[in-house]
DNA sequence: GTATCTTAAATTGGCGCCAATATTGGTAAC
DNA sequence: GTTACCAATATTGGCGCCAATTTAAGATAC
């Protein structure tokens, strides 16, 4: 009716429900265990009931959300076993293809993802949560690429998410993070080297990084 | 009101029609390319049109069916590249946890693999495509399941259903059907045996057989 | 004062309608 | 005879309402 808009941004208001409520999921605002009523992601999202339905319906789907019928759904409690379980899965899936991306690896490659290691130490200091997130995401999906295999660049992508339900503990140390980029670093070197047994080492400490417990 | 039940055909009726839709593409009834139109399906699973929809939702999120704006969706056209790719995938993570299948391995578990070979076998004959497709999903859950890792389980029969949209063309041949009947034992042969080499020699061979095309 | 039953509010979830868009068939013009 | 345009039909997809179930609160009885 009157060309006031509620809410000054009005432009990312146009994206996917869903995208928006993993984000944050993601970030922590919606921490574990929290109850996703429909009428607050209505209004918290300004959209409507079904898409919201969707959404929640998707990300069920996706084991990011748990749906108790006729109770509601929630943000997912993550268990341990499952977190350490998946961590396996993508040491396995990762270090798979590290012959291979030594053997792709050209210079040009290379500078690319010097490139997004350095993003990622740059999103560390001056960046949100989000665009750190996405920092790391893209640097690894551009690592894996070398690998050759698009589907399991896509599977891993898909699988990160599935344990990132607990980012704000996994990062929380600003060591940690520091250690994290400099990892990243060292990759690039191994890959350069040409030393593929190097670096399968340090993927696999990379990825268990997190769950880095003394038995 | 009535006790009258229209249609004999109660129980199957009650299931979910996201299940249904995606036996049928599993089975070859609803070949790649169909398009799915909702009324259709609306009637031929009798259910209602939201159901048809959330079930075209998680079908297409699960890439099994592609979605066009506006125009629908069809069952999802399988290429060659992705599905090599995610054959390579299946083979990288069977085979990485062959070790601890064999030292996980039990005279129950066993037993238990035992039969459900040969329960794949005697569904060759007399099962239908639908029971022979499950009997031999369960054989290879359960040889999975010594691996130790439950997502690792599950994430296979996940990315087993990505590429089976042409489980026709897969399955055509009964000299095959058999091949893969006699490889389930000699899986167990090699796992009796505590041999992990051969029993990652013999998965290798076992998931990469419809691709087999000498280059 | 506490426990239990009853009643009211809120939330979930199923269902159908209607507008927007694409497709098909027909007609007219070239 | 063929092509292009237009109209009618069919299909998709967004949206809101209402019933079923659950939860919370209040009142009454013990």
């Amino acid at each position: 009716m009157s060309e006031v808009q509620s809410k000054t941004a009005v432009g990312p208001e146009e994206r996917d429900v869903t995208e928006l409520v993993l984000q944050d999921i993601l970030t922590g605002m919606l921490p574990a265990g929290t109850w996703l009523k429909q009428i607050d992601l209505e209004r918290r999202y300004d959209c409507t009931r079904p898409e919201v339905r969707r959404a929640l319906d998707r990300l069920s789907q996706k084991r990011l959300v748990a749906h108790v019928p006729n109770r509601g759904y929630h943000v997912y409690q993550p268990d341990d076993r499952n977190a350490r379980e998946v961590g396996d899965i993508r040491v396995i899936l990762e270090t798979a293809v590290a012959d291979m991306m030594v053997a792709n690896a050209t210079s040009d490659s290379i500078a690319t993802l010097r490139g997004l290691a350095r993003y990622f130490d740059e999103m560390t200091l001056t960046g949100t949560i989000l665009e750190h997130y996405e920092a790391n995401l893209a640097f690894h999906r551009e690592l894996l690429l070398l690998g050759g295999n698009q589907a399991l660049v896509d599977l891993v992508s898909e699988i990160r998410q599935r344990t990132s339900s607990a980012p704000v503990s996994q990062w929380r140390t600003r060591a940690r993070i520091e250690k994290s980029g400099r990892e990243h670093h060292m990759m690039i070197d191994a890959l350069e080297a040409r030393n593929a047994e190097e670096l399968k080492r340090l993927i696999a400490l990379h990825i268990r990084q997190p769950a880095d417990t003394p038995k």
